[in-house]
RNA sequence: GGUUCCGUAGCUCAGUUGGAUAGAGCAACAGCCUUCUAAGCUGUGGGUCACAGGUUCGAAUCCUGUCGGAAUCACCA
């Protein structure tokens, strides 16, 4: 990085001086050399061309020499058409190795405490249904971004919206009501978001039964399904609820905690944690009496009907109801409601909304809305918008049963691992509960890599027929090579030869440690990308990179072995530095660090 | 129909602000465990970067159009 910007102050001078040429700041890109041609950095001199009235190769051959003479660190360049590879000193390399990368915070900016802090909104469960694939692509995500805002030296904090009210919520009440029979968590020994999410299953069965039941008497199916007695009961439901009427509200709170006894399971198995819980029973009447007051004051209209809408067709959007006819609330009410809570609580820089892409239309309203009621800071609203997970059969549907549970699937994964590390033979010294954390490890591993590795904004595919993979582009290939670091530096602890301090750099490292060196070197940037760009798949990316690279390494460059004192010194370095990035990686994936494999 | 996003190897995905011969893994085949961990390594085969134009020294990448796919446009959440 210092080293970029160092050359294009040179070649500025450089152009200056011998053409009186001024070039803009990002005509000037100086690049990693590929693999394939000798050097560390390229310049790519063709937008210079023009000034210098010389073929691309003199060019680079002027260039070339005025960097030299004027750069130390330069060691030597050659050109090849209109790139100029620079190569540098092999010391400029090690230095950056003894003096950087064994820093325990490398790549990380301190946490700057006095600036606004970040607020990061993820998972945003409904309370009557268990969480699914798709909950656990957000809460990966939501969970690993924040790291990463973290690490880039933003305070953060994550926040949870709690789902808790509606007539979804309703009709598992009712049928609970109806057909439960008293049963508990207890009582059946069911996880309690499972429990309440087969009551919501079974009401939508039975609705689905009158409905065609009134269908088979001559009812229209427009108006059977607005007729079915179980959906009046539920809408009298939400009725009596927003009433507080108290026997709906023991129902409601008994239920809802044994659901957020379950949720609370899950989330603790999955490693997410939330800095504060907001609920929306809390929130939607603070955005009902703002939207009132935006009425009387007359930024918002009435209508006949008594329903508020809002009027965005001068931004492109259509009218968006904000107040229902009877005064209720829809759902945009309460992410009014619960914006200014927010922005009340926490003062934040930016509000991020980690929210699957189909709601895409709905934060541009919300954002527009803000912006209406006269919030100036509605411009720090941003949708973290991702993609939907699907299923080789096409998109999850809870109808028809191809909903992937997360808690399944978690178990899934621990379950392939434990198979394949048996296989293996990997866990026959362990104890029993050693090996069960360390089954957990590589499960969970397995699934966030997967899940992490691909851009956010696209729609992914989730096969659970073939599983996840273990080996390959994986968590635990990432595990393991970082596992395989620890055993490489434990031994030479054990062998009264710790890695020692004093490197001699005037070694001249092989090509295969020299990508490993300038990777470690990459590391502060990737991290400085990913969080520029709230994307943990540039990490999860490199590190495979790093991985892959390090294994054929370390086929070819036995460490404990070498003969050659600096040699294994540096190699061990290296090693050290290496494990230390992945490690931080990991931790920014939120995925387990394993002590063994 | 309007808007937004996506389209790269048989499959799942990478591909830096436009740069050199588009890369991995999986799957298939052939090798490598007396060595620092074989969840690994080495090799072989596999491509009209959806298609057609345009911009320029140079395009998977930027622009326009076409074709596919997804999401959304509710008095649902």
């Amino acid at each position: 990085m210092t080293f970029e910007i160092e050359v294009s102050a040179v070649l500025k001078d450089f152009l200056s001086e011998n053409y009186n040429f001024q070039p803009d700041d990002n005509s000037i890109q100086v690049q990693k050399t590929r693999k394939e041609f000798k050097g560390d950095f390229t310049l790519v001199v063709f937008p210079f061309v023009k000034a210098t009235r010389k073929s691309p190769e003199q060019t680079a051959l002027e260039i070339g020499g005025y960097l030299k003479e004027k750069m130390p660190v330069v060691h030597s360049f050659n050109i090849i058409k209109g790139f100029l590879n620079i190569s540098l000193q092999s010391s400029y390399w090690l230095g950056f190795l003894d003096d950087h990368a064994v820093q325990p915070d490398f790549g990380r900016r301190q946490p700057d405490s006095d600036s606004r802090p970040v607020l990061v909104e993820f998972s945003s469960p409904n309370t009557n249904k268990p969480l699914h694939l798709g909950h656990i692509r957000n809460n990966l995500l939501g969970e690993s971004i924040s790291r990463i805002l973290a690490a880039n030296g933003h305070r953060v904090v994550k926040v949870n919206l709690v789902n808790d009210r509606g007539i979804h919520i309703c009709k598992s009440m009712l049928a609970w009501q109806k057909w439960g029979n008293g049963e508990t968590p207890a009582s059946s020994g069911k996880k309690g978001d499972h429990l309440v999410g087969d009551y919501y299953v079974l009401f939508e069965k039975q609705y689905r039964s009158q409905i065609e039941d009134l269908i088979n008497r001559g009812t229209d199916p427009e108006q059977a399904r607005h007729q079915a007695p179980l959906l009046k009961e539920a809408q009298e439901m939400l009725i009596q609820w927003e009433k507080n009427d108290p026997v709906v509200m023991e129902l409601w709170n008994m239920m809802n905690n044994w659901v957020y006894e379950g949720f609370n399971l899950t989330y603790s198995a999955l490693g997410v944690s939330f800095d504060k819980i907001y609920h929306e029973s809390e929130t939607y009447l603070l955005g009902k009496e703002k939207v009132l007051s935006a009425v009387d004051s007359g930024l918002l209209t009435r209508e006949e009907d008594n329903s508020v809408w809002v009027d965005l067709t001068n931004d492109g959007l259509d009218r968006k109801i904000l107040l229902r006819s009877d005064g209720t609330s829809v759902y945009i009410t309460q992410d009014i409601g619960t914006a200014i809570l927010r922005h009340h609580d926490f003062n934040p820089s930016r509000m991020l909304y980690v929210v699957g892409n189909e709601q895409e239309y709905h934060f541009r309203v919300l954002e527009l809305v803000m912006k209406k009621l006269g919030y100036e800071w509605a411009g720090k609203i941003h949708h973290i918008s991702y993609g939907m997970v699907e299923l080789p059969q096409g998109k999850m549907k809870s109808r028809e049963g191809t909903v992937v549970d997360a808690d399944n699937l978690l178990q899934e994964m621990f379950d392939t691992a434990r198979q394949m590390s048996a296989e293996l033979g990997k866990l026959g010294d362990f104890e029993e509960k050693e090996k069960e954390r360390i089954i957990r490890t590589i499960g969970l591993g397995a699934l966030k890599y997967f899940i992490l590795k691909v851009d956010p904004k696209k729609n992914m595919l989730f096969n659970p027929a073939e599983s996840i993979d273990f080996n390959g582009n994986t968590g635990p290939f990432i595990q393991y090579t970082y596992a395989r670091i620890q055993s490489v530096l434990a031994k030479a602890l054990e062998a009264k030869n710790p890695v020692p301090e004093n490197l001699n750099r005037n070694l001249v490292p092989h090509e295969k440690e020299a990508i490993l060196v300038k990777l470690v070197h990459d590391y502060p940037s990737v991290l400085a990308e990913a969080g520029e760009a709230l994307s943990p798949a540039l990490i999860a990316n490199y590190l495979y990179d790093m991985a892959r690279e390090y294994n054929q390494f370390y086929h070819d460059f036995p460490m404990l072995r070498e003969s050659d004192n600096n040699k294994r010194i540096f190699r061990l370095k290296l090693s050290r530095a290496v494990a230390g990035v992945i490690k931080d990686g990991m931790e920014l994936l939120g995925i387990e660090v394993p002590p063994r494999m």
